[in-house]
RNA sequence: CGGGGUGUAGCGUAGCCCGGUAUCGCGCCUGCUUUGGGAGCAGGAGGUCGUAGGUUCGAAUCCUGCCACCCCGACCA
């Protein structure tokens, strides 16, 4: 018995920290800040890529793939962008270890030191950026779409499983284009198909929204973001699209000729989603009994559960549930049955919980006699005993109906916890409930930076698809055009 | 880098204040009974108490250094 996982309400560090270790998605590696993603939590994060990528596809883009080192002469190029990333570099400056000449052991070897040292890449804008300056040359060669898989190493202060890694996976997407007004478009598809990933893959909500000047990419004109609320009222960044005008094109000179034979920079983009991903839909939907996962990105969508007392009677159990397998397989629906004897159903059943399978299958010698099984949903925790007919229409129903759910669930209790607020009061009182707070802002990094001061609140965006509001900041009392979103954030 | 905390069996822990050769649970092994919500009983294996030193007849316990990890803050996707 026991292994109850510590309760979401009572510390949400520790429930998430506990949960990730006990569904074996992810540890702590020895290496500093750094995370092993085991098999499982792994196999998610394929099916997200993997979602992500067809999206990416289908809009025309490409993959490539771009080297981990940076010169440090490449990201000092570009002013804004170095001074954002200086801080948390990590730098190679020797190529060769050797003995130690008193034995001690094995040194870095002086004499190989670097004559330009490299850094291993934060983000890949300048490395690709030096390379479209030879890819680009005229308007044919755009818009160019291209996008990455890859790592890259922040080396943060702190850092926390998913959330904030030393080297974390994700990809970036790096296009060029033509005109400002195609590239500012493409910073808006991508950030609709990175909502749409999250609202219809991972059931998460966001708000779609633009960054204020001091929350921006470094490099950017414009920083577009997605922003979640997680089950303890926090903000989560979940992805991130930046408009960066002819900033990357003017610092590595790229150029191209139009229709009218003129030379002009290109416009460029740069858009990003990460692991974090993987941090966000745990928080999202997870309970005390373990994960949720939305049937969309389970990586097991039904798993069956036999109960029996004899070979025999497992062998009656096999021979009905065998062609239903074969069925619900062709269907799309991914389907395990876990007949192993090394334990019994109960341990099976809340296993599978805590793993966050959304369909249980339980059957039995009596349901083999009557014809029927048990069906069991993770959203609701609810079960019940239907026909054994016609279960794969059943369960690719129960399927959509989950997704749905979860989606639904997530959107109420953002909604309950977002707040319009007007004076600076509430707004304290407010924010340590955790939650949105929707409150007038008068525009100025100054009072952005006050209100944090204070309060740890940071402007998490400037909703887009906003209707002007008249207001007054709920700081300086400064006349304000509409709502921001203020949080406290990972 | 600052503040706090924790290191005892594979995992989670008691013991520490007040020194006397380590407690309990999970897991593991054996046997029987069990199997529709984390099985029961009986027996068993498993520990240089993070590490180095000090005090002492005697240290998990007291003192000092070091190491590791966790939490909070600065930084941030």
């Amino acid at each position: 018995m026991a292994k109850a996982i510590p309760s979401r309400s009572e510390n949400y560090s520790e429930w998430y920290n506990e949960l990730i270790k006990r569904t074996d998605l992810a540890e702590n590696s020895p290496v500093r800040g750094c995370m092993v993603i085991k098999p499982y939590g792994f196999s998610i994060w394929e099916k997200m890529q993997r979602a992500l990528d067809d999206m990416f596809k289908e809009t025309g883009h490409q993959n490539a793939y771009f080297p981990l080192f940076i010169p440090k002469s490449y990201l000092s190029k570009e002013a804004s962008h170095v001074a954002g990333f200086a801080k948390e570099c990590a730098v190679v400056t020797h190529y060769r270890l050797k003995n130690a000449e008193d034995g001690s052991g094995i040194i870095v070897d002086p004499e190989a030191k670097l004559e330009e040292e490299l850094i291993v890449r934060p983000t890949s804008e300048t490395v690709i950026w030096s390379t479209y300056k030879n890819w680009i040359q005229s308007y044919r060669d755009l818009p160019l779409l291209i996008n990455q898989w890859a790592n890259v190493v922040r080396w943060e202060m702190r850092t926390r499983i998913f959330l904030r890694t030393t080297e974390f996976l994700w990809q970036e997407g790096h296009t060029a284009h033509a005109t400002a007004d195609e590239a500012v478009a493409e910073t808006r598809q991508m950030l609709e198909t990175y909502a749409t990933f999250a609202e219809e893959w991972m059931a998460m909500p966001v708000i779609r929204g633009i960054k204020t000047a001091s929350e921006r990419f470094a490099g950017a004109d414009d920083t577009l973001c997605i922003e979640a609320m997680m089950q303890d009222g926090k903000a989560l960044q979940a992805g991130t699209s930046h408009f960066l005008g002819q900033n990357f094109a003017k610092a590595f000179d790229v150029q191209f000729l139009t229709k009218q034979n003129q030379l002009e920079y290109v416009w460029g983009t740069s858009w990003g989603a990460s692991t974090r991903l993987m941090g966000a839909l745990i928080m999202a939907h997870s309970d005390d009994e373990g994960l949720v996962l939305p049937p969309k990105l389970a990586p097991i969508q039904v798993v069956i559960i036999p109960i029996f007392r004899s070979e025999e009677q497992l062998a009656q159990v096999t021979a009905k549930v065998k062609p239903l397998m074969q069925e619900l397989r062709k269907a799309g629906i991914s389907v395990k049955y876990d007949d192993s004897d090394a334990n019994k159903p109960g341990w099976k059943f809340a296993e599978y919980e805590l793993r966050g399978i959304p369909v249980r299958l339980a059957m039995g010698g009596r349901d083999v006699e009557n014809g029927t099984v048990e069906i069991a949903r993770r959203d609701l925790k609810t079960k019940e005993t239907v026909p054994f007919d016609g279960l794969t229409e059943r369960i690719q129903q129960l399927l959509l109906d989950i997704q749905a759910n979860i989606y639904q669930k997530a959107l109420v209790f953002r909604e309950a916890n977002t707040f319009r607020v007007d004076s600076y009061d509430e707004f304290k009182v407010k924010i340590e409930q955790g939650g949105f707070l929707m409150a007038h802002w008068d525009g100025t990094p100054e009072t952005e930076e006050a209100i944090k001061e204070e309060t740890k609140a940071t402007i998490r965006c400037i909703p887009l698809n906003q209707e002007p509001e008249a207001g007054i900041c709920v700081y300086s009392g400064k006349p304000s055009t509409g709502r921001v979103v203020f949080a406290r954030a990972y």
